[in-house]
RNA sequence: GGGCCGGUAGCUCAGUUGGUUAGAGCACACCCUUGAUAAGGGUGGGGUCGAAAGUUCGAGUCUUUCUCGGCCCA
């Protein structure tokens, strides 16, 4: 007998996988038969379901995060796909913005090009340019990692109608009136007279005045506060004419004390917070004081006090608020507020209906609102401040302090925080709150705690500030009126700047007469055009309407919106506030969020910690399919941990899962038949293949649950142990004899071949929205008419491959299989025998396994040479292993006395 | 500093309403096989469930504090 007259395994399928080599083919192959098309092609006039991109910043080249995030939509999208759905996926990305001006201006340094000098048309197209560039980049990054979509037809927030759409969703909050003038304080160099961004800025030493000085106390619920006056210290003398409020902090002690110096203060009451009244004793020189009251800083609530200029002018309620930003650290425990001056400060005061309101022109000089200081540049006004606190003896002292303070990049002139005017959407005038709130009720959140992370940020945010003092976006399209300072509302005037940027892209709003935009309607030299532009999460929370509403493929609202979890605070929230305000609802039925990937440690990725994994090198090093394995086998609902010991596991299980596939080619010769479930006559069949056909029917049972739940990493953990536990370790073990030694046309041997197509088919398919490449490989080499996998659909098993009972009883059958194991392995490691085939088993089972075991030959199930069922009630179950005596069989390797049972066999 | 989320074998993950000795796969060790062969099979070791305290007859599971990590905010 020689082994050319068995069946051994043959196939073309490799078992090194090659993955950064074979990839990029399958790629080409995809490109080559319009995967794309075909797909939109095939699934016309079915459901849809859509996966809305949330377009990341086209800059800089892809992280791990990218890469999970782009993987995790495809597996998504292609799950659907093959579940019947017409399953679109379009990219898209946020282009506009403060990063991308940033990368022209350092370029400009580079040059020694001065930005000012350059026409703001001409920037732009610098920025536009460079947003193109990126979006290449990221696209052939994004499409190595094996994501399907509509790679030539994606969006982009800079597109002309993107540009033209923003536009009119602006006009609708316009219209209805939610879109207001405002002021909030901006970090403002009155050199450049102009806004700075936090990048923008740098930190240097700077001399500052410093003040002690009180705030008279109106009214108190502490008794003893009356008459008293509540101390703060400050470096910005000058933001004293501007104070609304004072803040304190419950949690901290307070205390009264009587100042008995002989001087303005002599005998008036003070109040400062306890941990810092030695430090004000020492900064004041007080000598002599009385301490009268201590007390919690929750008491001061309700406390209202004076302006330190009461008498002159300035007449009206400060009121003390609860603030956690009140620290101990400097001054005195208690902070002044000016809601012009200070995000604190206006945070704080716009949460208790206190608005900002603009104290100083862009040339830092104060304005009309400011009274006794109009037209006084804040730079000169320290020392007048100083001699007015002086002269209404409320100054307990001051001084100067060195510290660390904001100056421009550019003039390295100190900055200042300023109000400026702005444009914002409020969040109750038209209960935008409200109906946000309600459209989270109305939302699927995946995983279920994302629906109250984004409710609390919703509840408590304050109004949208949507203007930014900037050039690389779309221009906010408003015209306010000269006379009567009016905001003009016209939908035709918004229509028209429409249409325009429709036609040419919004860069015409800077270079362009006004009166173009505003028609023949009305007169421009009326009308002041405004020259901020659109904040950019207006334009990404946008995309709803100008990609969803406006492709005809597409459809309103999406099926999901998945992005990492910070977008809680960005796209998902600026996204629900859009649509919200304009159409009532939110544009996603489902949010899918993910964590942040971490390394092996689950520590985050930094340069400083050395800790980064790049996408491209994990694209060289392993290939795509084993980062979409580690996509699909991570829990996303926490933060992801990479690193090479983790994606050497992923590929060790890629491996199995290969061979698992390279066992079923080769039994089959590569010969792949797609096998008519419903037709079967099941019993025909011997027991372990109907078995088998409940183990897939069960599988895929979960499978689909796992599938509804986008619960991947169960799901991919419940194939994976199918393919070592129940196949490899098992089915495929017991069934090579039968591959192997049996002629092709036996019966058995057909019912194996049978159930190996059906497994084969169900791999397949299971497989490939995660392993879109290998499962391509493989269907590449077997299937006739050289269709791609990702053109298939899930299989439908039919229910009687479900038989609870038979299962049932294999169960049994496992364990008496796991029981003979371990007898066997006794007797190997006595080295008595070495191989299964050397072993001959007897088997005691009580009276039910005995029954039920009757058909059963356990030396099939064991891979022994022989195996005898004895009745024997003393213990459930029991096993003897003997080492067979023989000859052995040169077809199927048993030693037997009289031979195996096959016709060819040598022996008998 | 504040809000939210999380910490179960070396790794990826299970662990139902508190209820036997906390599970799976991988990895590891040893053995077998050489007819899935840079494969395959078998057996086995490995966890004070982040720490401490509390509630309870009983805690991985409930409460509190602490600690470490992540996201967001300041």
């Amino acid at each position: 007998m020689t082994k050319s007259q068995i069946n051994l395994p043959k196939t073309a399928f490799s078992m090194k996988a090659n993955l950064p080599l074979r990839e990029p083919e399958i790629l080409e192959y995809w490109r080559q038969i319009k995967l794309y098309e075909k797909l939109r092609k095939n699934s016309k006039g079915k459901e849809k379901f859509i996966l809305h991109d949330g377009p990341p910043y086209a800059n800089g080249n892809i992280h791990m995060g990218t890469a999970l995030n782009k993987i995790l939509k495809d597996i998504i999208v292609k799950f659907h796909q093959m579940n019947g759905k017409d399953s679109i996926y379009v990219p898209g990305w946020d282009c506009h913005g403060l990063p991308i001006e940033w990368k022209i201006e350092e370029q400009y340094k580079k040059n020694k090009k001065n930005k000012n000098e350059v026409p703001i048309v001409e920037f732009r197209k610098e920025c536009r340019s460079f947003a193109e560039k990126w979006i290449e980049i990221h696209k052939s990054q994004f499409k190595r990692l094996g994501v399907i979509g509509d790679w030539e037809n994606y969006y982009s927030t800079m597109s002309f109608d993107a540009e033209a759409q923003i536009v009119r969703e602006l006009g609708k909050f316009l219209k209805e009136g939610s879109l207001y003038r405002g002021f909030k304080p901006v970090l403002w160099s009155t050199v450049e007279k102009t806004a700075l961004a936090d990048a923008e800025v740098e930190y240097q030493d700077h001399k500052s005045d410093t003040i002690y000085t009180s705030f008279p106390v109106k009214t108190s619920n502490i008794d003893e506060l009356i008459g008293s006056e509540i101390v703060i210290w400050t470096t910005t003398p000058w933001t004293i004419p501007a104070n609304k409020a004072l803040a304190y902090n419950k949690a901290l002690d307070y205390i009264l004390v009587q100042l008995c110096d002989d001087n303005d203060f002599k005998n008036r009451k003070v109040v400062v917070a306890e941990a810092l009244l030695d430090s004000v004793i020492k900064n004041c020189s007080i000598k002599d004081f009385k301490k009268i009251k201590k007390f919690k800083g929750n008491e001061l609530k309700d406390t209202i006090c004076n302006h330190p200029f009461l008498n002159i002018g300035y007449n009206y309620d400060i009121p003390m608020l609860e603030a956690r930003f009140v620290t101990t650290e400097q001054g005195t425990g208690i902070v002044h507020c000016a809601p012009s001056h200070g995000p604190d400060d206006f945070n704080l005061c716009l949460i208790n209906g206190i608005k900002a309101i603009e104290t100083v022109d862009g040339d830092g000089k104060y304005t009309k609102n400011v009274k006794l200081f109009e037209g006084i540049h804040i730079f000169k006004a320290n020392p007048i401040v100083i001699g007015k606190l002086k002269e209404q003896k409320k100054l307990l002292s001051n001084g100067e302090l060195v510290h660390s303070y904001p100056h421009s990049w550019r003039s390295k002139a100190p900055l200042v925080h300023r109000a400026t005017p702005q444009w914002f959407i409020s969040m109750d005038s038209h209960k935008l709150r409200a109906k946000a709130l309600k459209a989270i009720d109305d939302t699927t959140f995946y995983p279920n705690k994302g629906k109250e992370r984004l409710k609390s940020m919703i509840e408590t945010r304050p109004d949208w500030c949507v203007s930014r003092q900037r050039v690389w976006g779309v221009p906010l399209p408003i015209f306010v009126n000269k006379k009567t300072k009016e905001i003009l509302v016209d939908d035709e005037v918004n229509e028209n700047i429409a249409n325009i940027y429709e036609k040419e892209g919004s860069d015409c709003w800077f270079s362009d007469s006004p009166q173009r935009f505003l028609g023949t309607k009305y007169e421009a030299k009326d009308f002041d055009k405004l020259s901020d532009i659109v904040e950019v999460w207006f334009d990404s929370g946008s995309t709803h309407s100008f990609v969803l509403e406006k492709r005809k493929d597409l459809k309103w609202p999406a099926s999901m919106y998945l992005e990492g979890s910070d977008q809680h605070r960005g796209w998902f929230h600026s996204s629900l506030l859009e649509s919200c305000g304009t159409r009532g609802r939110a544009p996603f039925e489902s949010i899918l969020s993910h964590g942040f990937v971490v390394d092996g440690k689950g520590l985050k990725m930094s340069k400083s910690l050395g800790n980064v994994l790049a996408p491209e090198d994990i694209l060289k090093k392993y290939g795509a399919d084993i980062l979409r394995i580690w996509v699909a086998s991570s829990n996303y609902a926490e933060d992801l941990r990479i690193d090479h010991s983790i994606l050497d596991q992923h590929a060790e299980s890629y491996r199995k899962i290969r061979n698992t596939f390279r066992y079923l080619l080769g039994n089959l010769n590569d010969n792949f038949e797609i096998i008519n479930l419903e037709n079967m006559d099941i019993n025909e069949l011997p027991e372990l293949e109907r078995f088998m056909l409940h183990k897939i029917y069960s599988l895929n049972t979960n499978f689909k649950n796992y599938f509804k739940n986008y619960d991947f990493h169960n799901l991919y953990k419940e194939l994976l142990n199918f393919c070592t536990v129940d196949l490899s370790a098992f089915y495929f073990d017991i069934r090579k004899d039968n591959l192997y030694c049996d002629p092709k046309d036996s019966k058995k041997r057909k019912s194996t071949i049978l159930l190996l197509n059906i497994i084969l088919n169900s791999l397949l398919k299971w497989f490939a929205p995660i392993l879109s490449f290998t499962t391509e490989e493989i269907f590449k080499l077997v299937s006739k008419d050289n269709k791609s996998i990702h053109l298939e659909h899930f299989l439908e098993f039919p229910n009687h491959f479900n038989n609870e009972k038979l299962n049932q009883k294999w169960k049994e059958l496992i364990k008496i299989r796991n029981t003979c194991n371990i007898s066997i392995e006794e007797k190997r490691a006595t080295k008595e025998i070495g191989s299964s085939l050397e072993a001959k088993l007897q088997i005691n089972l009580d009276k039910k396994l005995y029954e039920i075991t009757q058909n059963v030959d356990f030396s099939e199930l064991c891979i022994t040479s022989s195996a005898e069922v004895l009745y024997n009630d003393n213990s459930k179950i029991s096993v003897q292993t003997t080492k067979a005596t023989g000859s052995k069989c040169s077809i199927c390797w048993k030693i037997t006395e009289k031979g195996c049972s096959r016709k060819a066999c040598p022996i008998s």
